[in-house]
DNA sequence: CTTGACCCTAGACCATAGTCTAGGGTTTAA
DNA sequence: TTAAACCCTAGACTATGGTCTAGGGTCAAG
């Protein structure tokens, strides 16, 4: 019923280095200790486990999720409304970076199409000059 | 006609630590020292700073730049092909992400739809079981 | 001749998400 | 009893793009 952290590592998929590291960051904490020292995990830890991955699945950075698992551990405390809110606050830093990817794109796509690509040499190279062009 | 390291930073709006860390990289180098071992800038430093400062608003990394520098000094040996393969590699890299967020973008608004949003308890909260699901 | 503004190098520090090693101790099986 | 396989802590190291500090040297004006 207790997992070293050997065999949660195989359980899960997740390094023991990384397990370790998660146990820094705040993520998780065994539930108890052997004699010698060791890490005795439970079955709501291989949960946690599963619910970080889940998270780190859909997006969510490591702090992020060390805040759900504490909406997750408090969640009598909480509304739905706090849990959809702080979603929905990553779904907008979702579209932020997509807006600026979709303009990086087209700046992109707007180099490769003024190029000829052919095989003749660089020097006028509309890509070079473009990035050379001074914007005083 | 030559700058030291403060004059560059304030007409490139490049801090002057920003500058010497570009150095490390070998991003860029001055063209000269003073006696006194004060870095001395070309206006052709001027220009290169700008080439950088145009490749970062196109998403480019300080890697990638070095590289795009490199292709842009040996232009003569190198053909427009070759400047603007490296230009659509980028871009499938930049498509590449931009898959992965639309996906992350979709899974979270499934989570958010999902959620009632109201202020009961989040006990049964949708988006709480559905990071907590185990997938086996 | 001192003050302030500038310059130098070398190296620490930040977030992010781990990975790995050194140098030990423990457990298990042959 | 000894070797393999496992565990422990503490801390270094990776990439990325910087920022900042410590502890000096230089230069110009008053
Ligand atoms: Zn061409
Ligand atoms: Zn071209
Ligand atoms: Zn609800
Ligand atoms: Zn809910």
């Amino acid at each position: 019923m207790m997992l070293k952290i050997g065999e949660l590592a195989s359980k899960t998929d997740v390094s023991h280095h990384t397990l370790r590291f998660y146990e820094r960051q705040g993520l998780i904490a065994p539930a108890g200790r052997s004699d010698s020292g060791y890490r005795l995990y439970s079955d709501l830890d291989v949960d946690r486990v599963g619910f970080i991955l889940s998270a780190k699945k859909v997006g969510f950075t490591l702090l992020e999720i060390q805040q759900l698992l504490e909406l997750e551990i408090t969640k009598d405390d909480n509304s739905c409304g706090d849990v959809k809110c702080f979603v929905d606050k990553k779904i907008s830093a979702v579209n932020q970076r997509m807006l600026e990817m979709k303009r990086i794109k087209k700046s992109l796509q707007a180099l490769s199409k003024a190029c000829c690509g052919g095989s003749v040499p660089a020097t006028q190279c509309t890509i070079l000059e473009a990035l050379s062009e001074q914007k005083n």
